[in-house]
DNA sequence: TCAACATATCAACGAAAGTTGGTGCACAGT
DNA sequence: ACTGTGCACCAACTTTCGTTGATATGTTGA
């Protein structure tokens, strides 16, 4: 199913950020959990946990609880469909109006 | 060449709005004034005077002035820029750390 | 049960973004 | 020249975002 407006605009808020897309990259090499990012990152606890909520919210992202550890995996699809939205444009376009 | 981490969330900030979502979708049909995406989208002139400099500092519009009016365009190679690097993120992620 | 740890969440703040109404500039038609 | 129109830009304001430090929740291991 073709993203709405609305979900576009949410995906795309949650890309604008470059410590959002530092999360996102990382993700590449495959589910990490949150202190591993902040090692990574260098950065605070409460900011990461505030970023990772933006994406999760988004879909980007997918948690999963494993013992005390909260472990993040990029949702590849959801970042391929905007992708594919951005590729198609012209179509969204003319479909919406 | 691959557009910078950086880069592209600027490109996904000017994205990440729906007013601004709106004007890119007028403008897959074509070159439109500001008076004309004013009437279509029934917001204030300033108001869109504002978003579509927004848009231009992405890269993700170009203008042309005619007279009396400007007359923007959507550059589809940004915006297709945009979308190959979100279907490559993989590759971004692995490259980046 | 207690201490240590991983994480979420909250409150407070500053900074950035978006909105609105107004002003000014450039061009067109008279 | 004068007037009207299309637009950019500015100032003031409201809203949203991001950061930080503190506190709360849940889990593990002693």
């Amino acid at each position: 199913a073709a993203p709405s407006i609305s979900a576009l605009a949410r995906v795309f808020h949650a890309l604008s950020d470059e410590t959002r897309l530092g999360i996102l990259a990382r993700l590449t090499h495959g589910e990490r959990c949150v202190c591993e990012l902040t090692d990574e990152l260098d950065a605070a606890q409460s900011r990461l946990s505030f970023h990772l909520k933006v994406l999760k919210e988004a879909g980007l992202v997918s948690d999963r609880r494993e013992g005390r550890w909260m472990y993040y995996t990029l949702q590849q699809e959801v970042l391929a469909e905007a992708g594919v939205a951005l590729g198609e444009w012209p179509q969204v376009g003319k479909k919406c109006c």
